[in-house]
DNA sequence: TCTTTTCCTGACCGTATGGTCAATGTGAAG
DNA sequence: CTTCACATTGACCATACGGTCAGGAAAAGA
């Protein structure tokens, strides 16, 4: 194709560089920790130089705090169908939806969560004091809500949303473990939608949602 | 306290210095992960110095392994409670009530755990394929057994033990950011109580069970 | 074209790590 | 007391790691 001297062929250099190198680190951090991960282990995956990530990411540190950062994002964005549904049983059954289907699809990113949180939160514990936890007083206050108009039962909203993060983040961080017991080969089509419905049937009669 | 030459002395030193290191290890695992361990630490932790470790355990990586052998049989013994119960009700509530107990009072194993799963299980993979295939493959017969007998709905057991595990066991992982959305506190006896009943009432419901 | 800014990278450095070892201490057996 | 296996540890080593830097290539501006 014609490349005639882009005018921000830099900018498109740098953006495309550092999507490359943030996708190897996640992989990498995913699969070593952020202690066992080396840059040359990232590199290598990324098929750069060492010395041209720290050229993009001053630090190790750094690379991994926009990680981290990447991921949060994508699980904020994935609780919009929380607000937009008329009643639990919709936003449930959205939720997890959604959720299920980053544990499949960004298996990496819910691991290196999984380990940041499991070892002290030490770059994002300021994320979990203030975003996270205005966003899960506010599901919690709809969650109420509900309660009160009797839609379902009486449970406590905190644990609920906890038992949400738990069973479907499940399949990402353990897919390892599931996938060993499902005889070596990933879970297929037909068995994450089971999985799904597993979850989504056992959790909205589990709190009497109509 | 009298010590008169104890005949078997040795061999206590040696198991009594053993579950020193046992335990310090644990705790620096599940904090730094197995990369960001270091040897020195887990030495200070104990109390001992760095060359006393490998007197007893020759490579990290040794060390390492039976610190997750520790954790499996812990809890494969506390799936006994499954077997000896008469029903669905008695079994999967005895068995959140154990699991939760462990990852109130074993936070940290069932961190190294789940960090060890997440690596792609690189030191337990035989265990996986053998005994805990075994273990999984002997529940879900179970689980089926009372769905024939119409003791609780038609649910896939294996999906129903993976959220048995994923809810429980994210007490412990995620011990932290629960904290966090605690006001920063742990849970207190009555929510630890609260959440044992949330995850028992919302999952004997949600399977049917009577 | 010339200049400036951005991008790239091989070579290098200080440090920390896992692991070793020889020397020494310490219970127990004869 | 002597002997011997076990236990302890400070000092040491090779390696690998995160990070730096000088100098060159390439793009953008003049």
């Amino acid at each position: 194709m014609d490349e005639p001297a882009r005018p921000q062929k830099r900018n498109a250099i740098r953006a495309q560089n550092e999507a490359l190198i943030l996708q190897a680190a996640e992989k990498v951090f995913a699969e070593a920790g952020f202690g066992g991960a080396t840059m040359q282990l990232i590199a290598d995956m990324a098929g750069l130089p060492k010395a041209n990530l720290h050229y993009y990411f001053a630090t190790k540190e750094d690379l991994y705090r926009r990680v981290v950062q990447n991921i949060f994002e994508i699980w904020l964005h994935a609780a919009d169908c929380f607000d937009n549904a008329p009643g639990p049983v919709e936003a449930i059954g959205a939720y997890v939806d959604a959720k299920m289907e980053i544990s499949r699809r960004h298996p990496n990113g819910s691991k290196v969560w999984a380990s940041e949180v499991m070892h002290g939160a030490p770059v994002i514990q300021d994320y979990l004091e203030t975003t996270l936890r205005d966003w899960t007083a506010g599901r919690a206050a709809l969650i109420q809500n509900w309660i009160d108009e009797g839609r379902m039962d009486a449970v406590n909203p905190d644990h609920l949303l906890y038992m949400l993060w738990a069973t479907t983040q499940h399949y990402a961080d353990f897919g390892h473990q599931i996938e060993t017991l499902n005889g070596g080969a990933p879970l297929s089509d037909a068995q994450w939608l089971a999985a799904k419905d597993s979850v989504k049937r056992i959790l909205l009669k589990g709190i009497g949602a109509v």
